[in-house]
DNA sequence: TGTACATCAGTGAACGCGCGTTCACTGATGTAC
DNA sequence: TGTACATCAGTGAACGCGCGTTCACTGATGTAC
């Protein structure tokens, strides 16, 4: 039963084991207590991927070993013991990345009341784009161009990790639907082949259908937000003041409001 | 007086020069004809861009001058005789790939009735959109995270060439400003700095003044039509069929029809 | 409790590669008298 | 019209650099009997 849990949790990412090993306090895994050795070694591949994502911050997209090393007080190849490629430890901070920003969201949306469709609506929007504001380098990691030698085509694929912040959008009518509430958006151009997706997306919401066409306003939620913290992030609206953009930003939530059917 | 015509053209870009030289037919710039040479080496630098371009497309963000010269039937080192750096070159074409997408965006506008709001939200949309589809590739160039090697802070600046796009955008309400319509936007949450900012705008559209709410409204669509470019380009919108993709975008230009005020 | 062995983190040196860029030089094209 | 010179495209070789990655090895930590 236990081992059952475990295959849920550690999601064939070595990453997502480091950092259950980081809790000393965890409950035990496979079959025995994490050791010693064990812990140090979880919290060196914390400190790595750290420390990459700083350089990454600092030096932007070319990602060096031997800076990693050096910073850290070690030598280049010993951060082989812990990542077999640069690719993979690449892989490894977007995964980590789509987490945090799964998280970000999902705490801000549950800031909210579960049937506010328009508190909810809000929080998400600032949530997502404050995320990307509070790290523009990890936001071109996770949604700019695929860095220098990591392919999106690589086997190191990042596709389940995106789903999860994608799922945690989902949270976002996922509540309101379940308290019974049927908001009407306000365009409901909903093509044939929405009834066939909404099937699919239940299918990792315990079942609950959302509607094709709140589904559908969900992603243009999900497009006008984007979109707003591209243009903003790589420096698209720098010919606006910030005030500027921040009242755009105010703006454009209030137009999702609308297009959502939050306004009743 | 053709001097002046000269001076606007030829915007301190080397590279529309090229693209002069290429006509043998046009109008005698600087002041005498452009020699043989002079137009065999325009040439040349536009089949460098050409093959840049698709070195981009087949092998990814790094761009190497040794292959566009073997690509070429020439050596790296002849490269340098038309662009002082491998920056250089990059930002050639980005400040084409910006002209380019603001052609096709302006061509698109010319399609619909300079006073019908909603035929010309359609266009834009779609011009925009497509424009991304057919060449990704550069579409990342322009949007995507900047190259490596390539600082968005470097003095190759492409701020002015991608003002030249926003100033094609700004076409799409421009005119139905101009032929004394005025739509109201359906959310109107206009904040006290875009008074100022509408009178920077005004300034390179001939001094026609558009309505704070209204540009507001067409950097809505901007976000809306923008994320849904960057989601589907950069494989975040996979997990749906095409067809879905297309019924979203249909749904999202409905949005923006309604959002900008276009049903009357 | 102590000894012998296994495991593993980390080192230092070196391989290998590839690419941007420079430089001296050739050969062809255009220009001035 | 022809000769002498200037300009410029392109070559081939080489510099220089830096980084990913491998490998044999050391020393410390943990484990079994």
């Amino acid at each position: 039963m236990l081992e059952t849990n475990c295959q849920g949790v550690i999601t064939s990412v070595m990453t997502c084991y480091a950092c259950f090993m980081l809790s000393a306090t965890a409950p035990d895994p496979d079959d025995k207590a994490p050791s010693r050795r064990d812990r140090v070694r979880a919290a060196t591949i914390e400190e790595i991927k750290t420390t990459a994502m700083r350089m990454l911050r600092e030096h932007g997209a070319d990602l060096r070993f031997a800076d990693i090393a050096r910073d850290m007080g070690m030598t280049a190849p010993a951060l082989y013991r812990y990542f077999a490629d640069r690719d993979e430890l690449l892989s490894a901070l977007m995964v980590d990345g789509f987490a945090e920003m799964a998280d970000a969201l999902t705490s801000a949306l549950d800031s909210a009341a579960p049937d506010d469709l328009a508190g909810r609506i809000r929080a998400a929007a600032i949530a997502y784009r404050d995320f990307a504001r509070a790290d523009p380098s990890r936001f071109s990691l996770l949604f700019g161009l695929p860095n220098p030698g990591f392919g999106r085509h690589s086997e190191h694929s990042s596709g389940p990790a995106a789903g999860a912040t994608m799922a945690a959008l989902e949270g976002l009518v996922l509540s309101v639907v379940e308290h019974g509430k049927r908001p009407t958006p306000l365009v409901r151009v909903v093509g044939t082949t929405w009834a066939d997706e909404a099937g699919t997306i239940a299918q990792r919401n315990d079942g609950t259908r959302i509607p094709a066409d709140i589904y559908q306003s969900l992603l243009h939620f999900l497009a006008a937000v984007h979109g707003f913290a591209c243009l903003e992030n790589f420096d698209h609206l720098n010919w606006v003041t910030e005030q500027s953009r921040d009242e755009l930003f105010d703006a454009q939530i209030a137009l999702l409001v609308v297009a959502m059917g939050a306004d009743q």
